[in-house]
DNA sequence: ATCTATTTGTACGTATGTATT
DNA sequence: AAATACATACGTACAAATAGA
């Protein structure tokens, strides 16, 4: 456990690592022993180079390094400096999708993965969600219930739509399972933003998924658990 | 769709950004532009501190940014540069790793996701996996065929284990999911590595786990799919 | 509101390292 | 083996930002 790499988990394939990625795993390393937490300081550039007996140049990429990753934030003036900073998860997600704008990511694996994860999410939630909750799904839900005029207002609903599954996902409570969604969230807005235009505007199908999402609701408020699979399983167009 | 932030999505909290960051932002939606592909050269320093009218350290700063996200990778001498990189998975898996290293996340979250996951897995896979595949999941589980004989044993044992649901995974030709699944087996190996050593040797737990997972492959092979889901429901300790 | 001190940010010139031809 | 083309590293000088008097 660690930021990355603390122990032998590389980033820079294997090679000789240059300076100022061995400074920034040390410091990363650092980090963790000294289980700083964020907020607290890294020593000012100065030291900084004193400390590794590099130039100002070099150390500078070194935080660099580190900032790209979102370790850390920088200030300038006086009580400024590098911060240790918790990874924001825009930013997590953003370099996350890094990895998938080469790794070709397909609609359908999204869509496979939302298939496989929202049903029994839906079924375990079932009657544990309180009322307050239920009602920010049906006023979500509300977004959307009248049929799109235009393409513009489907688009609109779309990403509505999708807000949908964060606000379940949120309800799990688990860190993990909402980054997921979220970040499965943000591809699917990016990967269908455009070609949306394309495609037919398609009534039945906003009408049923539309249905389904209001079961899917009641089922969740009446702890009828196979129910809210069923009808989280029809949500999906 | 996009190396992070071609248009907002953004990573450094929107304030002022500093030159780097600008700078790495242009190259980022230059090579979407350009279509650029992996093994593509981007120009030396020289040009780009031109192109930019920036001095060579900032360059630097702003190649350094690309490289510590995975985007690009650099080398010296002739015929060298900086190369646009497709981002590795070890690399998108250390970064992802920093954000949960703050946001604390529990092996409990890890637990409950590929226990929504993966018998959903299981069954959709049942009856649609080559008899090699099935071989090299036997194969897998012979290695913790017989009961650990200390607590070495039973540690690399537990990492055997859990390379049995990277394979089952990967089954799935899903990119998404065989990320998160490799993921989670990453953090769960990191997790456990130390806790595992106070937990106390269960010999019980060990014998069902494996005979759940020979129920399994049997399972899989026969394409009994509502078998494969509950023998992988209680594939977990 | 202005100045001052502190700390990061940018620029440039030069020297060195490293891989290709 | 030598020349070349490129990144790597250093040192210094100066600019910009900001907290505090």
């Amino acid at each position: 456990m660690s930021p990355a790499s603390s122990r032998s988990s590389n980033a820079s394939p294997s090679a000789k690592m240059r300076r100022p990625y061995k400074v920034a795993e040390a410091i990363k390393s650092w980090i963790v022993e000294q289980g700083l937490q964020p907020g607290d300081k890294l020593p000012p550039e100065p030291e900084l180079m004193a400390l590794f007996g590099m130039s100002k140049g070099t150390i500078r990429e070194t935080t660099r390094v580190l900032e790209a990753q979102g370790l850390i934030v920088t200030r300038t003036g006086p009580k400024g400096g590098a911060f240790i900073n918790a990874v924001s998860e825009p930013m997590a997600s953003s370099l996350l999708s890094n990895y998938f704008f080469f790794n070709k990511l397909s609609t359908k694996d999204v869509y496979q993965l939302r298939r496989l994860l929202e049903p029994e999410l839906a079924a375990s939630l079932a009657g544990n969600v309180s009322e307050q909750n239920l009602a920010e799904l049906e006023a979500n839900l509300e977004k959307y219930s009248q049929p799109a005029r235009d393409a513009e207002d489907e688009r609109k609903q779309h990403i509505d739509s999708l807000q949908f599954h964060i606000i379940l996902a949120e309800l799990a409570g688990n860190e993990l399972l909402g980054f997921i969604i979220r970040f499965m969230v943000r591809m699917l807005t990016d990967l269908t933003v455009y070609r949306r235009l394309y495609e037919p505007h398609n009534h039945e199908l906003w009408e049923q998924g539309f249905r389904h999402q209001k079961d899917l609701i009641e089922a969740l408020r009446e702890g009828r658990s196979a129910d809210a699979r069923a009808s989280c399983k029809n949500t999906w167009k």
